[in-house]
RNA sequence: CGGGGCGUAGCGCAGUCCGGUAGCGCACUUCGUUCGGGACGAAGGGGCCGCAGGUUCGAAUCCUGUCGCCCCGACCA
C-alpha cells in the first residue's frame, strides 16, 4: 500500500479529549476517530489490527473445537424475560420498540439469545458438548463512557457459550477456553494477570477474569508477594487480624455525641483508630432491609454481600428505612438492641473488643461493645474488601494492589439460564437432563487499546508481529525520477515475497517519514537512501531496536521471512 | 445522577472580563529553493465563533434557554 493513497491521518499534537495513553496514541496514529461519546469509528489501519485480533481469536477458538455463528444485535424482549434479566440488567442496557410497540434490546451479551437458538438444536446427549461463539457488537447505555475504546458504548466482544452434560464436562470445557485464552492473549503479545473474579449478575460460580496491568485500569485486583493468589477485589478472600483481641473487655457505656455522624467524625470525636469503631450500614436486599456490620477502617463490599444473599441487586437503603430498622437517624446505628432487620456480621467483629457503635439512639454511641456478651453474633461472613498490606488466606503472604483492564472472562454459569429457560437433552438412560453452560467473553476493541497501552514509547506504538497492521514500513528518501522508479521497485519486490508492506511514497521530508513510521509503529522499517544509490544496501531497522542493518534487498527479504515466520 | 471545565478553520489554541463584524501555530493549495529525524521564502484557500431566543445602532463577547464534549465523583452512616 502506497501512503499517498492511504489514510495516513496521523496527528502531531494530541487531541484535547484524550487522556490516556492508548487512546492518544491510537487517534494520533489515526487508528480510531471519535463519532460521539463512547462510539468510534476505525480508520483501515486501526481496522487492520482489528481484524487481526479477530482472527486470532478464530483460530484459537477454532483450534479447541469451538464454532463461529453470528446472531442479531437486535434482540427480543421476551427472550430477556424468560430469563428474568430485563428486570435485573438495569439501565445499561438499551431498548427500543418498533412500530408495533414490540419491545427490544440492543443485545449487551447474548447468553439468551444463544440459548435460544442452541436448545431448538439440541436434543440428545450426543449433541454435546458444544461450544458456539461469535464476534459481534455489543451495546451497553454505560454510565460514563471513557479511555477512548477501552470502555465505550458500542464495543466489539467475541462470546462463546458452551453446553455440557455434566460438570465434568463443563469443567473440561472452561479448562480447555482458559486454555485458547492464555494463547490469544500471548499471541497478541500482550501479557495478561488470570485472576479470580465474582461472576456479578451473570449468574454462576467459578469465573476467572484476564487482567492487563495498567494504571488507567478500572479494576483493582490483589495479588499475593508469596504465592500465586490473584483475585479481583470484588472477589479476594483475607486473614482477619484483629489487634484489639487480647484486650479484656471494659463495662458497656452510653456516650453522648452530638452530631457525630460519620467515621471520621467518631475518629477525632474519640481519638481513637478508625478499626476500633463498628460499621453499621443498612442495604436493601431482595426487598428487605439487611444491616451489614463491619470495623470502621473497611469498607463494605458489596459483591460479596450480594452473592451472600444470591442477590443480583443490592441497595442501600434510604434515610427512612434506617431510621425505621434502627429506630434513630443516619449516622447512630448499630448491631446493639433492637434492629428490625437481619444482621451480617464481617468475619473480623467476633475478634473486635471494645469496640465503639452507634446506640441506634440519635446523637448517642456507645463503647466497649464486645461481641457475644453485648449483642449475638449470628451470621458471620467475608463482607469487606481486602485492601494493600492484608494477608494472603491461602499462605499468609501480603497482598498487593495493581490496577488492571479486563479484556477477557471466562465464567461457568451451570444451570442458570438452562434451567431458566428449560433446555433439556436426554442422556444414556432416555432420562432429561439440564446441560450445564458456560460464558467466555473477550473485548475485541479493548484488546487492541490494551496492546497499545502495553506496547509503546515516547514516539508512538510498537506493534507485536502478530497483529501489526502492515509488516514493514518502507520509506524512499530521494525525488528524482530515477530514484523513485527504484523505489517502485523495491517496493513491488517486497510485495511480491508476500510482504504486507506500507510504501511512503510521499514527497514529504525525510522527518516526517521516520516520525510518522514511529507513530504508526510497524515493527520492521527499510529505509532506501543515499546508502541504497552508492552501494545498493538497504536499512532495516526494527521499531523496539536502535540498531540498524544495512543489508542488500535479498538478504533484507531473507531477515524480514525469518522474523515473522517465528 | 452530582460537581467542575470546555464548545472559535481538519488539529492544537488566543480573543470573551471591558460589545465595533475574527486571529495565531500546525495541516492544506501554488511557485521557487531545500532534501537522512517533523526545512525555508513568497502568494493563497478555508469559519452561521455548538444551536435557539433576547438585549443593543452593533454580539464570538452581555442575558436566557438548549444541545454536545471532557474530567472527577456516585452514597460506607
Amino acid at each position: 500500500m502506497k501512503v499517498s493513497r492511504y489514510i495516513l491521518s496521523t496527528l502531531k499534537e494530541d487531541p484535547s479529549d484524550a487522556v490516556v495513553l492508548s487512546h492518544r496514541l491510537m487517534m494520533r496514529a489515526g487508528l480510531i476517530k471519535k463519532e460521539a461519546a463512547g462510539m468510534y469509528s476505525y480508520l483501515p489501519m486501526g481496522l487492520k489490527v482489528l481484524k487481526k485480533v479477530m482472527s486470532i481469536v478464530r483460530e484459537e477458538m477454532d483450534r479447541e473445537g469451538a464454532m463461529e455463528c453470528l446472531m442479531p444485535e437486535l434482540t427480543n424482549a421476551d427472550l430477556w424475560k424468560e430469563s428474568g434479566r430485563w428486570n435485573t440488567m438495569g439501565p445499561e442496557m438499551f431498548r427500543i420498540k418498533d412500530r408495533n410497540g414490540m419491545e427490544y434490546s440492543l443485545g449487551p451479551t447474548h447468553e439468551e439469545s444463544m440459548t435460544n437458538m442452541v436448545r431448538s438444536i439440541i436434543s440428545s446427549y450426543r449433541d454435546l458438548p458444544l461450544n458456539v461463539y461469535q464476534i459481534n457488537t455489543k451495546f451497553r447505555d454505560e454510565i460514563r463512557p471513557r479511555f477512548g475504546v477501552i470502555r465505550s458504548k458500542e464495543f466489539i466482544m467475541k462470546d462463546a457459550y458452551s453446553y455440557d452434560i455434566n460438570q465434568a464436562g463443563l469443567d473440561e470445557s472452561y479448562q480447555s477456553m482458559a486454555r485458547a485464552y492464555r494463547n490469544i492473549f500471548s499471541r497478541c503479545g500482550l501479557e495478561t494477570i488470570p485472576v479470580q473474579a465474582d461472576s456479578g449478575t451473570m449468574g454462576g460460580n467459578a469465573s476467572e477474569e484476564f487482567m492487563v496491568a495498567s494504571e488507567v485500569g478500572e479494576e483493582v485486583l490483589l495479588l499475593c508477594e508469596g504465592c500465586d493468589y490473584r483475585a479481583n477485589r470484588e472477589k479476594a478472600a483475607y486473614k482477619r487480624t484483629e489487634s484489639s483481641a487480647d484486650e479484656t473487655p471494659l463495662e458497656m457505656k452510653k456516650v453522648s455525641t452530638p452530631d457525630v455522624k460519620t467515621i471520621e467524625d467518631l475518629e477525632a470525636f474519640f481519638g481513637c483508630s478508625q478499626k476500633r469503631f463498628l460499621k453499621s450500614i443498612v442495604y436493601i436486599i431482595n426487598e428487605k432491609p439487611v444491616m451489614v456490620v463491619v470495623p470502621g477502617d473497611r469498607e463494605v463490599n458489596e459483591h460479596k454481600v450480594a452473592a451472600l444473599f444470591a442477590a443480583t441487586e443490592i441497595e442501600l437503603a434510604n434515610d427512612e428505612v434506617v431510621e425505621k430498622v434502627t429506630g434513630a437517624m443516619v449516622g447512630f446505628a448499630g448491631p446493639v438492641g433492637t434492629v428490625g432487620a437481619e444482621i451480617v456480621f464481617d468475619e473480623t467483629v467476633p475478634m473486635m473488643k471494645n469496640a465503639i457503635t452507634g446506640a441506634n439512639e440519635a446523637h448517642y454511641h456507645l463503647k466497649n461493645v464486645n461481641p457475644g456478651r453485648d449483642f449475638e453474633v449470628s451470621k458471620v461472613a467475608d463482607v469487606t474488601s481486602a485492601m494493600e498490606g492484608d494477608t494472603c488466606s491461602v499462605c499468609g503472604g501480603k497482598l498487593y494492589e495493581k490496577k488492571g483492564i479486563e479484556v477477557g472472562h471466562i465464567f461457568k454459569l451451570g444451570d442458570k439460564y438452562t434451567k431458566g429457560m428449560n433446555v433439556s437433552v436426554l442422556d444414556e438412560n432416555g432420562k432429561a437432563v439440564t446441560p450445564l453452560m458456560g460464558c467466555y467473553g473477550i473485548g475485541v476493541n479493548r484488546t487492541v487499546a490494551a496492546i497499545v497501552e502495553q506496547n509503546n514509547d515516547e514516539r508512538g506504538v510498537i506493534w507485536p508481529k502478530e497483529v501489526t497492521p502492515f509488516q514493514v514500513h518502507f520509506i524512499g528518501i530521494g525525488k528524482k525520477e530515477e530514484q523513485v522508479s527504484e523505489f517502485e521497485e523495491i517496493y513491488s519486490r517486497l510485495m511480491s515475497a508476500g510482504f504486507d508492506v506500507l510504501y511512503d511514497d510521499r514527497k514529504s521530508s525525510p522527518g516526517i517519514k521516520f516520525a510518522d513510521a514511529d507513530l504508526v509503529g510497524i515493527p520492521v522499517r527499510v529505509t532506501a537512501g543515499k546508502g541504497y544509490f552508492e552501494s545498493g544496501r538497504l536499512e532495516l531497522k526494527y521499531r523496539n531496536s536502535q540498531d540498524i542493518k544495512e543489508l542488500s534487498i535479498d538478504e533484507a527479504m531473507e531477515e524480514i521471512g525469518n522474523f515473522y515466520k517465528k
